[in-house]
DNA sequence: AATACAGTTTACGTAAACGTAAACTTCTGA
DNA sequence: TCAGAAGTTTACGTTTACGTAAACTGTATT
């Protein structure tokens, strides 16, 4: 008899200020989420409750945000990990849409990779720069000549 | 004698129109980006001719781009790419931005790699779900009796 | 009762990244 | 020579994702 409606099992709900400061984001960016059908806390009155499964869209939301997705875009993707278990033709739809998605993100994964390498030469000009000045000024500088 | 400028090496340079097919965007955006400065291709006239190194900012932008960077911190990115070869703070300072940059990096691949996970969990949960739906229709549809 | 604090709605403001329209030039082929 | 294509500048418009201010409510503290 362990039920879904999350606040009636042991776990505590959060209030617009602690999401804030546990997420780094604004109240009036969880309030335009909200506006955006993107979250839907329940509500104590006026106050806006924020259970784990509120929480865990919110990182959901951030790391699509973070990957440079648009709010439409992060909609799509979390409303693909709750999905309605339709029947076939929807379920096919459904692995079309993740196999698009996975896609756009295997292009993120190689532009990332393609990114570090080229930092890392970069770095590694930088280093070897380096090197030749310490070599040039070996003696010059802190080593001096006691 | 191989000189640096590369229009005088034997490099076609590219009119914007052949950019804006090659790259997929419109010439406002590659005008913008030269406001922003961006991108400074030469010019014939009025017209703008952008030779290799131009294009290959271009891809460095677009990678950028596609990342969720904004034009601010693309700017940056490129000009790492483009050091001045300074003397040892100048290369300490390189060397810091690069080490902030390859952590965001880093923190998106953590982020790909985890939402290619939940979509993966989310396509086998569809895949059985069609597979039990297979099951239960066997003989009903296209497979008849035969 | 007064003050403070956290939260609420409503509404206008804004920065980024272009889109779009207007009016003009420059070259090229018929 | 003249139409059409491609390019140019100038300038205002648009969408997204919030920021910010105003005015109000509820609860707790002094």
């Amino acid at each position: 008899m362990s039920g879904q409606p999350n606040h009636l099992s042991g776990e505590r709900a959060h209030s617009i200020g602690e999401l804030t400061r546990e997420f780094g984001v604004t109240a009036r960016t969880l309030r335009f989420y909200e506006e955006r059908g993107l979250l839907r806390p329940r509500r104590a009155g006026q106050r806006r409750l924020y259970d784990r499964g509120d929480r865990t869209r919110l990182k959901l939301i951030l790391r699509g945000r973070r990957l440079g997705f648009s709010l439409d875009e992060i909609e799509e993707i979390v409303s693909l990990y709750e999905a309605p278990q339709g029947e076939a033709g929807q379920l096919q739809l459904l692995l079309d849409r993740i196999a698009e998605r996975r896609a756009e993100l295997e292009e993120k994964r190689r532009d990332i990779a393609a990114v570090l390498r080229d930092l890392a030469r970069v770095e590694a000009g930088c280093l070897e720069r380096l090197d030749e000045l310490g070599q040039k000024s070996a003696g010059t500088k802190r080593g001096g000549r006691a």
